[in-house]
DNA sequence: GCGAGCAGCGTACCT
DNA sequence: ACAGGTACGCTGCTCGCG
């Protein structure tokens, strides 16, 4: 690119300083992210390098915007002024550059500024004229502009801390040194307060093995070899700086501690007057919010909060979603390992009694080993990501999907020479949310029980039909093809044959490179530190794959694109259905199928005849399209609809929802009650035991006798609550329900107790429906007028009856019988003619062996 | 004033 | 704050009845 930034350095007194006069060196280190200071009337590219201090670039490099207008305005142009805080700021200079601009090669007219800050100041000079990419923050700018990526080695000519040249990059390989923290606090009145309740540990483990995490306190720990005494809380707050400043890690990780751990550790270092040094250069961190999120930084270092990592990686399906998000569900059900048995609410007493101490000590130190493991779960991840999408990892950790789909799209679009698209206003974002997009296809499936079943998928389903059909919103009724020359879609929008959309590209470039790793790992051996770091890479590729097709249809998208987004759901809708018509045709019935899917029975044909068939379909299918086999199941349940819907749809089979059995007797369930959280362990339990008994034992009888012996239990009263809690989150704060759900009561009238958690928004309600109505908790109660009456009979609400689990005294059998069993056992065995009363009736037989 | 029926709220799931 | 499609329990309203 011609108006590439020169790298001269510009010499000032300052300069002389920073090292002018020493010898130029020629180094290389890791890139972590880049930045800008204004010194004096100077803007410098400050790099962050790892395990280094800070590096300054003396740059005349120059921020810029792009500008619709011809070059004979340049020197109208060059006169205007802006605001920009107190001072008119002009541009430095305008320039005439071509770029491609929605699909095709324009002039345009760049506009640079003196200062990264003016950019979106100067900007609005010029009103009332179409300009793109004012708003990107400059550090994302630099990087884009010169191709560098995080993570990358950069060998650069520097002059003391000045860097003088870049002079090349390649990839890194390199390690992070993490180290994970935890605080524990004073808390006698439950929720512990950071303006008088002292931090009494922190700990801290870098990985080396749980024992050798360590904890910093001010009390005597029954001699804990780990712990380190010191005087007061002052004294333990200042010690942990001087422990990160020993261990130096690179990455500094924590578990839900930028709304936790950090804030109280700022709250209680004010408090106690000690300086909190968590940065490598002594800063403590930065807390700002973005969006409806927090992100913290801490100079030098990269800070994780593994929590709402967790939560993302969960949510876009690269780990199993854990029961909830406390670090102990967390560990145990991702790493295997357990968390020491304190109670939160004890902490305190802990604390106070010296025969305790020890114990609190090792609590501590297993939590931030815990995280520290988490951490290492999911930092390979996060690394491929940062290098992949070239986002700093510090920004990776806290990306949503479409922030990565975005950086990678943004610094593909630069070198290609593409200016990037704006970003909508909030208006149009709104509009846009407000008319979605139709979306995939679900056939209803005929409820009963089947045997011999295969099920094929669509590999990648969305990205393959984008590449394959070039869809991208510039390709889009291209001027350059006739109707017959261009990619035509079942709603008839027309794409491009001759140009290579961005999106196309970029998503093939992801899909081939993840091709070629996936090929790689095969002569790898899994244990190796280089498979780790592959497979990673290839789960990163992946995700980043799977997010393309939501980025074109999310309303705040820079690409976003109706027509291409409508396009790509209905070529997916002609593509499942076109397969199951060829799989009738070929003698196959078709069962189910759900977006990518579709589910065959056999009938009396053999597996290779299905697989001849998927082989003939993937000849017919156009480009990268290939539909794969996902499993031949010999048994399988689909069961009815609950609820009627449109006229005659009751008793139809219930889409999302079945249970398979393979050939080696592993079963694979979707959708039924028990796996969703919001039901009872005795009904979840209940309902496994049964679809296991119909599909391993081929046995009416036997999974009949399951559902008998926990209905006699439930009625015996000798049910353990923890199997009759259900668990529900708030997802709105409490004041904005319209509607007193039982979890809803149960919250507010713990709430009203006044002691133990606090519900609120987001909070994971454990609750048990009891026998007896009790006092509302207020705030909603349109039904007030007759509650006092109404409480007293049996005709009392669920939510009048729900409690919080440690509250509950008693249950109502009636409820989890007639609500929770019954209902879920009996959908499946109504497959089989089982009736309500077989089930409830003592002594009823159904008179019938095994059903197969 | 009461119960039945139903729409809509709300959550969690599937791909 | 990546998309849409789906099931289903519960609440609270409407309506018909008396």
């Amino acid at each position: 690119m011609s108006e590439q930034p020169a790298h001269h350095a510009k010499e000032t007194g300052q300069d002389r300083k920073t090292g002018a006069d020493l010898p130029k060196k020629t180094r290389s280190a890791v890139l972590i992210d880049v930045d800008y200071v204004i010194r004096g009337n100077e803007t410098r590219v400050r790099l962050q390098f790892k395990a280094k201090s800070v590096f300054y670039l003396y740059d005349r490099y120059e921020p810029y915007f792009y500008l619709d207008a011809p070059a004979f305005d340049i020197p109208e142009l060059m006169k205007a002024g802006a605001l920009h805080r107190g001072l008119t700021v002009h541009p430095v200079r305008i320039e005439q550059v071509e770029r491609e601009l929605e699909g095709m090669m324009r002039k345009v007219l760049k506009v640079y500024a003196k200062h990264p800050p003016e950019v979106p100041d100067l900007r609005s000079a010029y009103k009332e004229r179409k300009a793109w990419e004012y708003n990107i923050p400059f550090g994302r700018r630099y990087m884009i502009d010169l191709g560098l990526g995080p993570l990358t080695r950069i060998r650069y000519e520097r002059q003391g801390r000045r860097i003088l040249r870049i002079l090349s990059k390649k990839e890194a390989t390199t390690a992070f040194k993490v180290m994970a923290f935890d605080i524990e606090t004073y808390n006698p009145h439950g929720v512990p307060r950071p303006a008088q309740d002292p931090c009494i540990m922190i700990s801290h483990a870098t990985g080396l093995g749980e024992k050798e995490g360590r904890v910093l306190t001010w009390r005597e720990a029954d001699g804990k070899k780990f712990c380190r005494v010191a005087q007061d809380e002052k004294g333990m707050i200042e010690a942990f700086g001087e422990e990160l400043a020993r261990e130096d890690p690179d990455i500094l990780a924590g578990y839900n501690s930028t709304q936790f751990d950090l804030p109280y550790l700022e709250a209680r270092a004010k408090a106690a007057k000690a300086s909190l040094r968590m940065g490598r250069d002594g800063s403590s961190f930065t807390i700002r919010r973005r969006g409806i999120r927090d992100i913290a930084k801490i100079r030098g270092r990269i800070y994780v909060d593994v929590l709402p990592l967790l939560r993302f990686l969960s949510f876009i399906g690269a780990i199993k979603r854990p029961n909830n998000f406390t670090l102990e569900s967390t560990a145990s059900e991702l790493l295997g390992k357990k968390k020491g048995d304190v109670e939160r609410l004890d902490i305190w007493q802990m604390w106070d009694d010296p025969s305790q101490m020890g114990k609190l000590a090792e609590y501590s130190r297993t939590d931030s080993y815990l995280t520290w493991e988490l951490a290492r779960l999911v930092l390979p991840l996060e690394l491929e990501m940062a290098k992949i999408t070239y986002l700093p990892l510090n920004d990776v950790v806290g990306a949503t999907a479409s922030q990565l789909v975005e950086s990678l799209l943004m610094h593909e679009a630069v070198a290609r020479h593409a200016v990037i698209p704006n970003k909508p206003a909030d208006d149009v974002a709104k509009s846009r949310l407000e008319n979605p997009i139709e979306g995939a296809y679900v056939k209803t499936p005929s409820p009963g029980i089947y045997e011999n079943m295969v099920v094929f998928d669509f590999r990648g389903l969305y990205p393959s039909i984008i590449i394959s059909h070039n869809i991208d919103p510039f390709t889009l009724d291209c001027a350059c093809c006739t109707k017959a020359e261009s990619h035509v879609s079942p709603t008839g929008a027309r794409f491009c044959q001759k140009k290579h959309g961005l999106i196309p590209d970029v998503l093939s470039k992801v899909i081939r490179a993840r091709g070629e790793l996936k090929d790689k790992l095969k002569t790898l051996a899994p244990e190796s530190e280089e498979y780790r770091a592959m497979f990673a890479r290839q789960q990163s590729l992946k995700i980043l794959a799977n997010s393309y097709y939501g980025y074109l249809a999310f309303s705040r998208s820079r690409y976003y694109s109706r027509e291409c987004a409508e396009s790509v759901t209905a070529w997916g809708r002609h593509f499942i259905m076109q397969t199951a018509e060829k799989a009738e045709q070929a003698g196959f019935k078709v069962l189910y199928g759900d977006t990518d899917s579709t589910f065959l029975l056999l009938g009396d044909k053999k597996k290779e005849d299905a697989l001849a068939w998927m082989k003939k379909v993937n000849s017919e299918l156009p480009g990268t399209m290939e539909l794969e086999l996902e499993a031949f199941y010999p048994r399988g349940v689909f069961v009815s609809k609950k609820t009627a819907g449109a006229v005659g749809e009751a008793g139809t089979g219930a889409k999302k929802k079945y249970a398979l059995m393979d050939d080696k007797g592993r079963i694979k369930i979707r959708g039924f009650e028990l796996v969703r959280r919001d039901w009872s362990v005795i009904a979840r339990d209940t309902q496994r035991k049964v679809l296991e008994a119909i599909l391993k034992d081929g046995s009416k009888d036997k999974a009949i006798a399951i559902v008998r012996e926990q209905v006699e239990k439930l009625r015996s009263g000798k049910m353990d609550f923890e199997k009759l809690a259900i668990q529900t989150q708030l997802t709105k704060d409490l004041d904005k329900y319209e509607i007193k759900s039982p979890e809803l009561a149960a919250a507010l009238k713990a709430n009203k107790r006044g002691k133990g958690e606090k519900f609120a928004k987001g909070s994971i309600v454990r609750y048990v429906i009891t026998r007896s109505a009790s006092g509302s908790g207020g705030e909603i109660d349109r039904s007030s007028k007759g509650s006092g009456t109404r409480s007293k009979n049996s005709k009392a609400s669920v939510s009048e009856k729900a409690e919080l689990l440690e509250y509950a005294k008693d249950y109502d059998a009636d409820y989890y019988v007639d609500h929770q069993l019954i209902p879920t056992v009996l959908k499946i065995l109504k497959e089989l003619g089982v009736s309500e009363d077989d089930l409830k009736v003592k002594g009823k037989q159904s008179g019938l062996g095994a059903y197969f």
